[in-house]
DNA sequence: CCCACCTATATCTGAATTGATATAGTTTCG
DNA sequence: CGAAACTATATCAATTCAGATATAGGTGGG
């Protein structure tokens, strides 16, 4: 439920098209929040169903035309309303770390592989973000978050690097918390 | 579309029932991958299409019938080339840092607030993740590494909030990357 | 001129996900 | 004994999301 939100934070800085949007959502929000524009659209739709954004139509003597949005006093509301609000426990969804907890299934060879495959795509991330251009204040800030939360997973899978090469440790069959 | 291979994982370690595999989910992998149960029942079951896993029904004198579910040799294979795959780039889905980019619509008085509210949520994450059972070695250090996160993400957010404070600082009133 | 690429809006399908609800036996504690 | 909590499986509706596709004009280079 927090698109409509990123969106009129977006919205907050600068009137801007769906396509404008798009754009940022895609080079600096995505650390945090990602979408395509086949949500895009519908959730502005909403939004100014809501009243949280206005609609204005460009359209030029030449070329197609664009639809710019602009925030409205009630959506500046809202958008506060919701940076105060707690948020929700993080919805953990990283595929990539994710197969790291199974690495016992792999050769020795192949688990230095999987994990410098896995740190290699991190550091292109991190390469990705540092390129970015200037941002608002907070929205930099929290580049600069996602950025140290990359480089942070980077050093501790340098860590998991050296003791995967390990023969796998003698350990129980069954890790069963309880029993029946 | 790795909900399957995560309960893969998981029984690669142990044969387990439904119940089994929720609770795990919702205690030691939630930091990488979560699911409600609603999935979890249909994941099982096209995995058992598919050949990857075989089911037991046990059905005590006393007792409701339980449904134990036992890795294959097929699900072995899917396993193992899944953990090998390429991994996609992180699906960024973080509401609570995605709030801090837009700590701007707040008050001086309010940022702080927000920012200790969710410094306080990343805190209890720790101490719950810290209060673990023991587990499986790569999932141990799958663990470490999202405490770790967790606490950079901590670090990253004290200094945050030592600027938070500050007025906010002259910037240009747009941000167009680009110009019409 | 044509091709490739970019700007721009929009929709459709299918899959994944959430949150709620239903059912039913078991255990535990007071 | 009764209430609460736990074990266990399952389904539903609603929403979110990803990926593909359609349409159309504009721009720049070869």
């Amino acid at each position: 439920m927090s698109l409509p939100h990123v969106l009129l934070g977006l919205l907050s800085e600068n009137p801007s098209t769906g396509y404008d949007l798009a754009h940022a959502l895609a080079t600096d929000v995505a650390p945090v929040w990602r979408a395509e524009t086949s949500q895009i659209y519908p959730a502005l739709a909403r939004l100014r169903r809501a009243g949280f954004v206005l609609l204005r139509v460009l359209a030029p003597q030449r070329g197609p035309r664009r639809n710019l949005y602009r925030i409205t006093a009630a959506g500046r509301r809202e958008l506060r309303r919701w940076v105060c609000e707690p948020a929700p426990p993080p919805r953990g969804k990283d595929e990539g770390l994710a197969r790291m907890a199974f690495l016992d299934a792999l050769s020795l060879e192949e688990r230095r592989r999987a994990i410098l495959q896995y740190d290699r795509g991190l550091a292109e991330e991190v390469r990705r973000l540092k390129a970015g251009t200037p941002l608002p204040r907070f929205r930099r800030e929290v580049r600069r978050v996602a950025i140290e939360r990359l480089e942070s997973m980077r050093r501790s899978l340098r860590i998991l690097l050296a003791s995967a090469g390990t023969p796998p440790a003698a350990l129980p069959a069954r890790f069963d918390d309880k029993k029946k």
